[in-house]
DNA sequence: AAGAAACATTTTATGTTTAAAATATCTAAT
DNA sequence: ATTAGATATTTTAAACATAAAATGTTTCTT
């Protein structure tokens, strides 16, 4: 409010009051990076591909799986909602970059697949994109990236264990 | 596809190939992680206080400002476009939970505060907020807590150093 | 003073995301 | 065969998010 005061620190987690819980300073650090990394990953998809960071994860899901997937495969991978990934795979088919086609013996599903054009298009993106993470997290030595590896797989057993 | 090969990994990061790099998997167990959390804690403030996270998010930024904060300070500290703030804030005017008064001396701005409601209403949600983080991440210890928070920080900052 | 530039906020247009309802299909037990 | 229930997807409505334009205010420069 008063601008006669330095604000330097403006993002999410600076403004923690000195008693607020350990765990609630490491979440939130750990959510303005993720965001952070999120944010600039998904302006460069949009500033040099032109895409959405939701339809390039979709297409990513894609490449990995050559025989394709169901919807339903796609938003639990995803993991965001049926609806969501309805919206996403129409515009890509629109945009000729997936096909969606029934699959024989069952009538209530969708084979989704890359096409040619999505083929081509995806492994320029997926080279760009693995750059721009190791800028984004390259600095960490290799025992660092064990022990994160090893440290974010304990938290995530243990919030897939909660129940809702 | 095939519903006779059981699938037991089905998030964002379990179709990883082999050769992809490190930093790819770092970053993403550190999205899902991060997703999981959000949901969890997204998913309980709807249940329990039928309230948004973003609307909650506010309200804690103002919780923290007894003397309140423009909308531009919210919009900085919540990481989000001051459009969004805009209408979020709207909403919490007409449910009672803050107010919108005009800065004396200053008539571009507004301050924006909590209301006795909002008040009383915050500190039992983030009491409940409190103890769902500590669920999620409870389980580390000390030294694994100092670590994660260093290498976070080393992260963060190097994020915000790269130009879009 | 006058005009230019920066600032603070709101409005508008567009797009993303979810939950819930709707539609259609499949399975299995009668 | 029928039908109840589960499954797969799409549609719909509401909330959320951004960018860009619009509005009004303040500050700076001349």
């Amino acid at each position: 409010m008063d601008p006669s005061i330095a604000q330097l620190s403006l993002d999410h987690e600076s403004r923690i009051e000195h008693d607020d819980h350990q765990a609630i300073r490491l979440w939130l650090r750990l959510l303005t990076c993720t965001n952070l990394i999120e944010r600039h990953l998904r302006n460069r998809l949009r500033s040099e591909f032109d895409i959405t960071l939701p339809r390039f994860d979709l297409m990513a899901q894609l490449a990995r799986e050559p025989e394709g997937l169901t919807m339903g495969d796609l938003s639990q991978r995803m993991m965001v909602s049926g609806g969501n990934v309805s919206g996403i795979a129409t515009q890509l088919e629109k945009e000729g970059q997936i096909s969606r086609e029934p699959v024989p013996g069952n009538r209530r599903a969708f084979c989704v697949t890359l096409t040619a054009a999505g083929h081509k298009r995806f492994a320029e993106m997926a080279t760009a994109h693995e750059g721009w993470i190791v800028d984004c997290l390259g600095e960490l030595s290799d025992s660092e990236y064990e022990r994160m590896m090893a440290m974010l797989k304990d938290i995530k057993t243990g919030v897939s264990a909660i129940k809702d």
